[in-house]
This record gives structure tokens, C-alpha cells and sequence, in this order.
DNA sequence: CGGGAGCTTGAGGGAAGTCAACCGGGGTGG
DNA sequence: CCACCCCGGTTGACTTCCCTCAAGCTCCCG
């Protein structure tokens, strides 16, 4: 009955080694010419398994990564051992977006499942910067929306109880993956309790406790790893959660004339 | 006896409409004809008072503000009242980063003190970003610090006590204050405990107990608004503080190839 | 002198952590 | 093919850190 392509959503992607769907290249400060650019830059994508680090912890990085394929987290770790989940990358996401312009990421990217990752040498970023701003801009604008999810994600940490931030995490992934689509919501969640708890500041036995919780209250429902939201409403009035924070929308404010003195490049596209 | 300027921190800097001491014109990757071609951007300094909102939280700015003297905090609410400090700017911080490509800030900006901030017009600063890549770098090199910053803030609060929260950020403060010369440190902390249990993600009666204790411990000493740190590495050691984040060296990795053609930028002229 | 803002202190409660054990399933190796 | 094991989830008892509520205190300022 469960038709797995509504489950497993699968964001429009015309070829694989295209970053045209990545919220790099969708940023809405590029214009047609800048995309392409951007695309020539990418090197063939490489083959990831769950499990494997991407960008070790401190450990300097040459290239920029975009997850082309499956799923990313973005940790810290505390001298005594603590880990702390800073950020998770769905595909089409920045994995190492710091490695642009840092030398040494002050985290490690850990890939939580098989997937496929396409690097962007850091030169040729540069580079490709000072011929074409909306390129700067464009990364820029990921900084700033990354910043923006941070913001976020420190109020939660700091000021709000574990349901709430169970949530508002998983308000959070359903409206990034673009399963929210108004009515009942499914996605599958390659996080362990032992992830979600290390993301949301939490022990995974209080994760546990807590969702079962929220399964109780029949906020969500759970079926291996993938999660059902019935009432999205409601867990988003549980969760306090606003999606703006996302700028899923491409909400930039650009001049025109600023943007594209010689392109069309927003909204009547061609 | 207390020689005011020992306390009072004030960076060099030279002209009080000249932004080349803070941390955007400041930041490796800006060359100095764009140095100076922001100077020439900038907008007259205006003066705020301690407690003026600066930016109001989710109403539109067209400025960045550069706080030139003073500080400032930015903070998010949640629906029901709570408050989190997610961001402190002192003497040369952007206050608002956000606004250089976001309509509205998902935050709000206030005074902490008596100051002044200096505006870059948005439009004035996109163009500009056109015409010299190393601006729109500069903006995303301050937006990575900022970013890295929010990274260690989450750790804090998802994984460390009280104790450690606070001493984290006296040490992250008295090192961007430049107030750590290694020896006693001493600055002026505008903040009352009301803003650190904020900041923190504590309430203001646990911030005093734990102020209590860090006193007690001779971690720290307190009189009035100023605080000294009588032995940075034993405060450092308890906070698992480790200044890297904060990119306070200018550490960018920038190809001398991609970094001005023309000029002689950073170490050895020519 | 009164009042408010910020700091301090105490008593009691609750949310989340810790420790420890058990379970179920999927992989692996004998 | 079965036994084993490891990982992830689940449960329970106990502890601890931090919150809540409430009051008193000390400044500073009008």
C-alpha cells in the first residue's frame, strides 16, 4: 500500500553530475551563465558509504563538497568525548561549506548513508569568484542560510524542552526535503537515537523516551527508520516551528540592477 | 588605581568613520584598493543607546551596521517569551550580516551599550561586490566566522554544564576583545547575568550561583562591570576553550594567484 | 526618601542524565 | 544452517543539574 517513491522523495534531479537542483546552484543570486560555470567546476562525483568520513575533524580540505546523493552530518566533538551534531546535510546540501575560504574545518562530515558527493576544487572557486559575483554571492547566501539554521538551532538548544526540539528537528527535515506538502508527511530518517540525541543535545535514552512520546500523542509514527507526520500543523504548534528560518524560498533581496546587467535570470526564466 | 584603559579595551583605531580596523575590512581577503573602496561606501556613523533596537527582530533593514563603538547583542524569542541570545557583536563586528542578502533577519539586533554604528547601504555593498571580488569574499569569510561561532555555541549548550558555558564565553570574549595577552586578563562585560542566562541557556538565578563558583574557585574575579581572569589557562582548561574558531589570525586559505592579480597584499610585498 | 534594576539566597520540584539490564533483528562465521 | 554477536531500541531505578517561586538585599537615581 505504502508507495515507496511517496516515502522516499527523491527531489527532481535531471542527471547525477548536475548541481542545478543543489541549493548552491539554485541560490537566487545566480544567473543562467554562473550556474553553468559552477556546474563546469565539479569534478566527477565520488561514491560515499554510510559511515564514512568525508572531512576528518581539523584535518585540512582542498575541496568544496555537495551531496548529490544521500545524507551528511556536520559534528563536533568536546575534549571529554561529547559530540555535538552542528548541522545534517540532505542532498543538495554544502557539506564543508567553511572549506572555502578556511584551511582546517573546525568539524568533521560523516556520511549517514550510501550516497554520492561531487567536489568543488576550492581554487577553482576562487577563481571562478572573481569573474562572476553571483558565484560569491551564491556562497555567501549558503553561509548565511546555514547561519540562519545555526541561529535556530541554538534556541532550541538553549531555550526549549526535548519534545520541542524533536519536533522541531523533524518539522525542520520534513520541510527541507520538500515532503511537506501540506497534508500527511513521510520521509525516512537515517538518524539512530543515538544521532538524534547527539544533534538535539539530548542522551538517546531520553530520545527514546521522548519519542515514544510523541508517538503516544500520535504526533508522529514511526515504521523502521521512516517517520509519518499525520497532523504536520499540530507537531509544527508543538514545535514553535516557522519555516522561514530555511529560506526555502530563495527569499534574497537583490536590486535588479544589480543582479544580471545582461541576463533574465529570475522568475520568467527564458 | 585601576588605570581605565587597561580595562576599557579600546582597539587601535584610527578615525572613528574609518572602518579598516574591524573585522569586515580587517578580514585576509580584501585587498587595499577594496579596503578603501568600502571605507567609501560607508554611511555616517550614528550614535545608539544602551537598550535601542538596532534592528528590529523580523522587520527589514537595507543596512549593514558595523558597530564602531559599543555592544551589541542579537537575539531570537520563541512564542512563548523565552529568549536567546544567539550572537554578541563588539567593537568592529558586523551587527546584522544577514542583511547583505536576506529581506529580514530572523533576529533582532540591540545596543548594549552606549555606541556607534556606522551603516553600509545593501545596494551600495552589492554593487560594490561586483566590481571587487575580494568584498563579496570579505563578506563571506565574516560570514563563515560567524558561523563557526554559532557551531561552538551549539556545542556548548547541547553538550557542557553551566560552569563550562560561562567560562567558554568569558574565555571566547576576552579573546575577541583581545584582552588575552597571555597574562591576567581584564575586561569590562556589559552583560548582566540576565543576559548571560540568555546567552547561556540558563535562567539568571543559576547564572549567579554559577558565578558564585567560579568566583569562589578564584577563576575569575568580579567588581562592578569588569572582569578579571587571573589565570586564563586554568579558565581555558575548564571551559575546553580553544580560540580556532574564532579565526582571529586571518587564517584564509586564499591562492596568492586568486588573491589580487595586481596588488601586494599580505605578507611579502611583491 | 522611595523605587526600580540587578544581584543574592533558600526551599522544593521536575526534566533529563546515568547506570544497568534486556530484547529483537540482521549480519557473520563456524 | 545454526549460533553467536553486535547494534539499536526499550525499560526501570536512582541521581543530579537546573528551574521555579519567593523573598530580601544593595545599589543607583530621580
Amino acid at each position: 500500500m505504502t508507495d515507496a517513491s511517496r516515502f522516499f522523495r527523491t527531489p527532481k534531479r535531471p542527471s547525477l553530475n548536475s548541481l542545478s537542483w543543489t541549493k548552491l546552484a539554485s541560490s537566487p543570486v545566480l544567473s543562467d551563465e554562473e550556474r553553468q560555470a559552477l556546474e563546469d567546476a565539479a569534478l566527477t562525483p565520488r561514491a560515499v558509504r554510510a559511515g564514512d568520513e568525508i572531512v576528518r575533524e581539523g584535518q585540512a580540505t582542498d575541496q568544496l563538497y555537495v551531496m548529490a546523493d544521500g545524507w551528511a552530518l556536520r559534528a563536533k566533538t568536546t575534549r571529554d568525548g561529547g559530540r555535538q551534531i552542528v548541522g545534517l546535510a540532505v542532498p543538495g546540501d554544502l557539506a564543508n561549506l567553511d572549506s572555502f575560504l578556511f584551511g582546517r574545518p573546525d568539524y568533521g562530515v560523516r556520511a549517514l548513508t550510501h550516497g554520492t558527493v561531487v567536489g568543488i576544487p576550492r581554487d577553482r572557486l576562487l577563481a571562478l569568484t572573481a569573474a562572476h559575483p553571483g558565484i560569491g554571492r551564491a556562497l555567501t547566501w549558503c553561509a548565511l542560510v546555514e547561519n540562519a539554521g545555526l541561529s535556530q538551532w541554538a534556541l532550541c538548544l538553549g531555550r526549549q524542552g526535548a519534545q520541542q526540539r524533536l519536533a522541531h528537528l523533524l518539522c525542520e527535515l520534513a520541510a527541507r526535503l520538500g515532503a511537506d506538502d501540506g497534508a500527511g508527511v513521510a520521509f525516512t530518517l537515517p538518524l539512530t537515537q543515538e544521532h538524534l540525541a547527539d544533534a538535539l543535545g539530548l542522551t538517546a535514552v531520553h530520545v527514546n523516551r521522548v519519542m515514544q512520546q510523541l508517538r503516544a500523542d500520535g504526533l508522529i509514527i514511526t515504521v523502521g527508520r521512516s517517520v509519518t507526520i499525520p497532523d504536520p500543523e499540530r507537531l509544527r504548534a508543538l514545535a514553535d516551528f516557522d519555516p522561514a528560518y530555511l529560506h526555502l524560498e530563495g527569499d534574497a533581496t537583490i536590486p535588479p540592477t544589480v543582479l544580471a546587467p545582461h541576463a533574465a535570470p529570475m522568475p520568467a526564466g527564458v
